[in-house]
DNA sequence: ATGAATGCAAAGGTTTTGCACCCCC
DNA sequence: GGGGGTGCAAAACCTTTGCATTCAT
């Protein structure tokens, strides 16, 4: 749901109608630019795919993306879709990170931003973080080990701690 | 393959026969009083699935574990495997943590090390790895956002340089 | 016009389930 | 003896592939 850093029990606004619009160009371009370098075409279903990730604002696993997808254009096969997802990942519209409790694999649209993410083991939300430390602290590991990074997975299992200071005692 | 911390270039004595034999003992403690606790059988196949599991030392995935089993006991079914998988996972016998560069999970047996993983995309090797400062820093992301952590996965795909110090000019 | 992309259906691979029989306590 | 466990085979699931057709440029 939420793409930028979150604190629990605070809901931040939805990005606005033109931010989606702005995330959309980008992909949009960013996407168009990929096709070209590698020779294939920018194709209605593929794009419709794209959109409707990037529309809705979601962590979503692969079989997310089909039940979206196909709710909004039943025509576009499953096979396409799962095809796309691959593309679309290799030109960096979607972003293959986050695991979920069952150990299945989540997209989301793909920004700048080096988030790692908390999944609420109450209530299943998922949050987005941004810790400077602890990308520092890789980093001296990576170099004591005499590694460059090329991605990470960070997913934090956790539970919800009540904080009557934000009138919040039932969880999150 | 290896179970503690270890550097790229270097391979750390390989654990002896009497470390195993203490984790064998140590799981099948904890495997008997979990089976107990649920009012659930001590069988034979299912210790033999966790013993196969332990001595193999090794990270590995549902189906390796359902070959390795199946290789050193042909008369146990793999639906058994993935029966057992579930409740030695349970029981702390086994955990899984960690998830290979297709997204599948992986298991190892279970130690009290709280480590993290590494792997490396030229050779395909796991390191595991701990840090101190990671953990410092995962905790202060914890109290800010007001979680108490159960479980994480961090899991970092990496490149080894070449380290011409210590003559090692080919990866790893 | 031509290579790429699509949808469908079929195949593939992994994990789960139903059920009759067997084992542990 | 009785509930749990097991193996087998079938089913369920998810994902990929083959192929004839359609699309993008």
């Amino acid at each position: 749901m939420p793409r930028k850093t979150l604190l629990c029990g605070k809901s931040l606004p939805e990005e606005s109608a033109a931010a989606i619009e702005a995330q959309l160009d980008l992909a949009k371009a960013r996407l168009k630019e990929f096709l070209e370098g590698e020779g294939l075409n920018f194709s209605g279903p593929r794009w419709r795919i794209a959109e409707a990730i990037v529309q809705s604002q979601r962590h979503l696993s692969s079989q997310d993306i089909v039940k979206l997808v196909q709710a909004k254009h039943p025509d576009i096969g499953t096979a396409t879709i799962y095809r796309s997802i691959k593309v679309l990942t290799e030109a960096k519209v979607l972003r293959e990170t986050l695991i979920d409790q069952d150990g299945n694999g989540v997209y989301e649209a793909f920004d700048e931003s080096h988030h790692d993410h908390l999944i609420c083991l109450d209530c299943g939300q998922i949050f987005e973080f941004e810790s400077e430390d602890i990308e520092l602290a890789q980093n001296r590991v990576l170099d004591q080990l005499g590694f460059r990074e090329e991605r990470h997975r960070h997913v934090i299992y956790a539970r919800c701690l009540s904080k009557p200071d934000l009138g919040n005692d039932t969880n999150c």
